[in-house]
DNA sequence: AGCGGAATCT
DNA sequence: AGATTCCGCT
């Protein structure tokens, strides 16, 4: 078509404003060329990054159960889909048809039961992307992991299921009534276990909640020498954008070396052979300077936070009915042993993150409130932009109702709501602005080591730690 | 509403 | 490969 889209190289700005706690996706996540196959955005990534803006939350927003989002207005979605895809007659029947194809990839599958409801299954996402996390190996995964045939680090402290309680406040007290660490008592079926990798997608490297076999889990080798999905190789110098993450202004949010990660408290002592590789503050200096490089915008996305918030009503309870067809999916993904999948432990930290700030609270101007339709708008994040929209040419018609959709976001506003649904939450008002670091420090669980460190003495979770940490368990293991 | 086959496009 | 489009079926 013609409509010289260029949408997909003028995604999201460099520094989203708003982070809504949870995983974090690396940038190259949200480039072109991290679709495998294809050059373009592909579905679930829009999916995603609908999701994390929060004046889209009238419109699409996590709901429900871990990863569990619902399409509130599935003609908006539809209709910025096809904007950004220079798709005027995109439809929401279109639409899911394509959502549809992730089923079988188990990108995604379909909350049954519920409308417009889908559920990510970030143990794949993640997965695809994290390739080398290691959970499994991981002293933090394996202490508290029942299943995996104790072979945790001797010398971890076990982190017992109230411990992660505490780390991750939102995460509920147990899964119908069975602990969040046993499958034991569940009810039988697919579902049993995998609400808990639902749960807990990042502690899914144990047999019990794992989705499916590890040769399931993706077409990528454990340890690929330099063969990583979509192009993409954490072991490679500007993996997880060291290279190409935008400067940041002094207290910015989400710094590039900010990177949630559980695993960084429990391996602080373990040796950090990259600790001679670059400095935590040049990387992220490096991290900017390259943001305005080459393609203009689209080079400095830092990585994002981007995950569904702990509901405060756990859907555990899936309505699923049957063994339909998602739940034969599901089993079939079934237990795996011991996949290490990695997951994408980065993003433990977010998940502990998760939730807080969520959607519930503010008045945001959404592009439903644009068309009319008036719902709860969490609080919003002053410059957050809409990625994409931007792109399609003059030839899309709603060019300017998208516009105007983004410029109508704005200020960052007093946190008037509560979360409206009750929730153990601290009060938002309680919680730190979005748009300071602190947002998400305070959050993070303390560091046992350094329990009273001063937010800003907080570890930095860079990239570099990352890497480090790849490499700390490696030597943990052998 | 949701599903999935099939043809087609990019 | 990853949609997009169309469509019949449940």
């Amino acid at each position: 078509m013609d409509c010289n889209c260029v949408s997909d190289l003028l995604l999201t700005p460099p520094v989203p404003a708003l982070w809504t706690p949870g995983i974090a996706f690396p940038d190259w996540a949200y480039k072109p060329e991290s679709s495998p196959g294809s050059r373009q955005i592909q579905l679930w990534h829009f999916i995603l990054e609908l999701l994390q803006k929060e004046e889209y939350q009238g419109v699409i927003a996590w709901q429900g159960d871990y990863g569990e989002f619902v399409i509130k207005d599935p003609d908006e979605v539809a209709r910025l889909w096809g904007i950004r895809k220079c798709k005027p007659h995109m439809n929401y029947d279109k639409l899911s048809r394509a959502l549809r194809y992730y089923y079988n990839k188990r990108i995604l599958h379909k909350t049954k039961g519920k409308r417009f409801t889908y559920k990510f299954n970030f143990s794949k996402v993640v997965l695809v992307n994290y390739p080398l996390l290691d959970m499994a190996s991981s002293p933090f995964l394996l202490a508290q992991n029942h299943f995996n045939g104790g072979s945790a680090a001797p010398d971890c402290s076990p982190v017992t299921p109230e411990a992660l309680q505490s780390l991750f406040p939102r995460l509920p007290e147990s899964g119908r009534g069975g602990s969040l660490f046993e499958r034991g008592g569940g009810p039988p079926g697919p579902d049993g276990d995998k609400l808990r990798l639902d749960t807990f997608p990042f502690l899914s490297s144990g047999a019990p909640c794992y989705s499916k076999p590890p040769s399931l889990l993706g077409p990528y080798p454990r340890n690929p020498p330099f063969d990583y999905p979509w192009g993409f190789n954490p072991y490679l110098p500007g993996a997880f954008s060291l290279n190409n993450c935008p400067k940041l202004p002094p207290g910015s949010l989400y710094p590039s070396h900010f990177y949630p990660n559980p695993l960084q408290t429990s391996l602080s002592q373990l040796p950090n052979p990259f600790s001679s590789i670059l400095p935590p503050g040049e990387a992220a200096e490096r991290g900017g300077g390259q943001t305005g490089g080459t393609n203009g915008t689209v080079g400095g996305q830092s990585a994002r936070l981007c995950i569904p918030p702990y509901p405060s009503t756990l859907a555990l309870n899936r309505t699923d009915v049957g063994s339909g067809g998602a739940g034969e999916r599901e089993g079939v993904e079934g237990n795996g042993p011991s996949s290490g999948l990695g997951l994408g432990l980065g993003l433990g930290l977010g998940l502990g993150l998760g939730g807080v700030t969520l959607g519930n609270g503010g008045e945001r101007q959404s592009p439903l409130e644009r068309r009319s339709v008036v719902k709860q708008d969490p609080e919003s994040d002053s410059e957050l932009e809409i990625t994409d929209l931007s792109d399609c040419s003059s030839e899309n018609e709603n060019d300017a109702d998208f516009i105007v959709s983004k410029e109508g976001r704005l200020n960052s506003r007093p946190q008037t709501a509560e979360a409206k649904s009750a929730t153990p939450l601290p009060p938002l008002s309680s919680l730190p602005h979005p748009g300071s670091p602190r947002h998400l420090k305070n959050l993070l669980p303390s560091n046992p080591s350094t329990p009273s460190l001063p937010p800003s003495l907080s570890p930095s979770l860079s990239m570099v730690d990352r890497h480090r940490e790849t490499e700390a368990l490696k030597l943990a293991r052998s």
